[in-house]
RNA sequence: GUCCCUAUCGUCUAGAGGCCUAGGACACAGCCCUUUCAAGGCUGCAACACGGGUUCGAAUCCCGUUGGGGACGCCA
């Protein structure tokens, strides 16, 4: 029988959910779920001075939000310490381990030597050789000390990575790596191994920050006799200056795509594409397809610049496959948590206006933008626009053209519009063109709109005609 | 600095020795559609970092150089 995959996601809660993070966490649970493994969330707390429950509850929001949902945790580090201790004892006790009493300034004193002579910094082992009676003496003492692993210095150590094959490292440089702290508590380093083990993580899929740790890794996996899991180290994800992706590049924080009106489909479909492909063709695709065609063995090695454009292209693509019904939902949905009150306005209407807007929207914190004047009679004209068609000779005339023309229309909409404004635009010999873009700027206060009949139909003729007069008497060319 | 990873259009990528006069997408430009803007359609622009090998043949394999990234914490 075939082993269940398992993998996890274990994100330290410094900080929100960045879309580096979010990637890993993407990949691992379209592995899991292809695979029909089981997806994990473990959080690494072991900080406590940087550890905090507002990122905490940040990190499970944003996997929320991108619908990566978890079936075991989440685990929290903080709440293992005794299976650590355990394991520090006996690690400490097969004599893979060493209690190191060196303190900080000594070691701070060896980093900067080894930083002159231009070398790496490896622990000196100083405290390897203490004899052990003596170390137990000194701890029961009270006297403050670290764990340190017992790393041979000879011979190389090899990790099989499932994206980058075989990577060799010669052990002398790895250093007798810390396991748990002076106030007792694990490293990372330790905690991970310790957990992927006890939870039974057959694949570790991770960022490629990782992969110097890994060969410390499969030491301790092997001082513990534990049979290590598979690696695949996923390249990381850039700025547009190469460097790895932060927040002096803009928003990194996947809520702040929510926020600004993303859909979590759109997201889930950009971040894929980033690293990982399905052919030479497909960039459209939805979480079904995602999951059906995963594979590790076509994630990418070199890292790749999160492209903003893209995934605005995306997310108008993911807007149009949702249909008319679920896109006016959600903006819906969006606008009623960003300051808008819904329920005061008619819900076909709305739905309307909607979807009039939607396809000209990059996102829906733009949606909301572009509703403005559907929305409200308090909006601004914008200067360029009002100059370029409304200040003009001939514009305040036209203006009351259009007046006369909607007053005595019995409807605004298309099939009555129309043909009596190709009329007018015979009669005064001015290009349709020319005839609608002063009445749209006058309606809306910007000179790229929706079809301006869908505008009219929806703001009605009272409106219509207040904003015709209001632009005759105070935008136009006295 | 040391070690590790990496290298195809501006960007995301296809490409696992001949299918490559290197394909797709975003972006950009032009045209079409058109009441504006989007959307859509068409066209165009644009890349195998460099140098050596291996081979009848290399974007693909090997070596080196250069560039980029990462790690070098009692952070994760």
């Amino acid at each position: 029988m075939a082993e269940t995959i398992r993998v996890r996601f274990a994100p330290s809660p410094t900080g929100y959910l960045h879309v580096g993070g979010a990637r890993t966490a993407l990949f691992n649970w379209l592995f899991a779920r292809r695979q029909g493994g089981r997806f994990v969330l473990r959080i690494e707390d072991t900080d406590e001075a940087r550890s905090t429950d507002e990122a905490i509850n940040q990190i499970i929001e944003g996997l929320r939000w991108l619908g990566l949902d978890w079936d075991e945790g989440p685990h929290f580090q903080s709440k293992r310490l005794d299976l650590y201790r355990a394991a520090a004892d006996q690690i400490l006790e097969s004599g893979h381990a060493y209690r190191c009493f060196c303190t900080n300034e000594r070691l701070e004193t060896l980093r900067e030597e080894a930083k002159a002579a231009k070398k790496l910094f490896v622990y000196d082992r100083k405290c390897a050789s203490l004899d052990p009676a003596e170390s137990g003496r000194r701890a029961a003492a009270g006297e403050p000390h670290v764990l340190r692993l017992r790393v041979p210095d000879e011979g190389v150590a090899a990790v099989e990575d499932l994206i980058r094959g075989t990577v060799k490292v010669d052990r002398s440089q790895l250093g007798d790596f810390v396991l748990t702290r002076t106030d007792g508590m694990p490293t990372f380093n330790f905690a991970n191994v310790i957990d992927d083990h006890d939870m039974g993580i057959t694949h570790v899929i991770r960022g490629e920050d990782h992969l110097p740790n890994t060969p410390r890794h499969l030491l301790l996996y092997r001082a513990f006799g534990y049979e290590p899991p598979r690696f695949a180290h996923v390249p990381m994800i850039l700025g547009p200056d190469r460097a790895k992706l932060s927040k002096r590049h803009g928003a990194v924080s996947v809520l702040a795509y929510r926020d600004e009106g993303y859909l979590p489909e759109a997201m889930v479909n950009f971040l894929a594409l980033l690293g990982w492909s399905l052919d030479d063709k497909t960039d459209f695709l939805t979480r079904e397809q995602l999951i059906e065609n995963f594979s590790i063995e076509r994630i990418n090695k070199a890292g790749a610049i999160f492209n903003l454009e893209k995934l605005q292209w995306l997310n108008g693509v993911h807007f149009r496959a949702l249909g008319e019904a679920e896109s006016t939902r959600r903006a819906r949905e969006f606008m009623a948590a960003h300051g808008v009150n819904v329920e005061a306005y008619d819900h076909g209407w709305l739905d309307k206006i909607i979807a009039l807007q939607i396809e000209r929207s990059r996102n829906l914190a733009q949606l909301q933008q572009n509703l403005r004047y559907f929305l409200s009679d308090e909006f601004q004209h914008d200067e360029k626009a009002v100059a370029k068609h409304l200040r003009k000779e001939g514009a305040a005339p036209l203006l009351n053209e259009w007046i006369q023309l909607l007053s005595a229309a019995p409807a605004l909409d298309h099939e009555t519009l129309e043909p009596q404004l190709r009329a007018l635009s015979e009669r005064l010999q001015v290009s349709f063109s020319k005839l609608m873009q002063p009445c749209r700027v006058a309606l809306t206060g910007v000179d790229a709109s929706p079809g301006l009949f869908d505008v009219l139909d929806a703001l009605g003729k009272e409106r219509a005609l207040k904003r015709l007069a209001y632009a005759r008497d105070h935008l136009c060319k006295a």
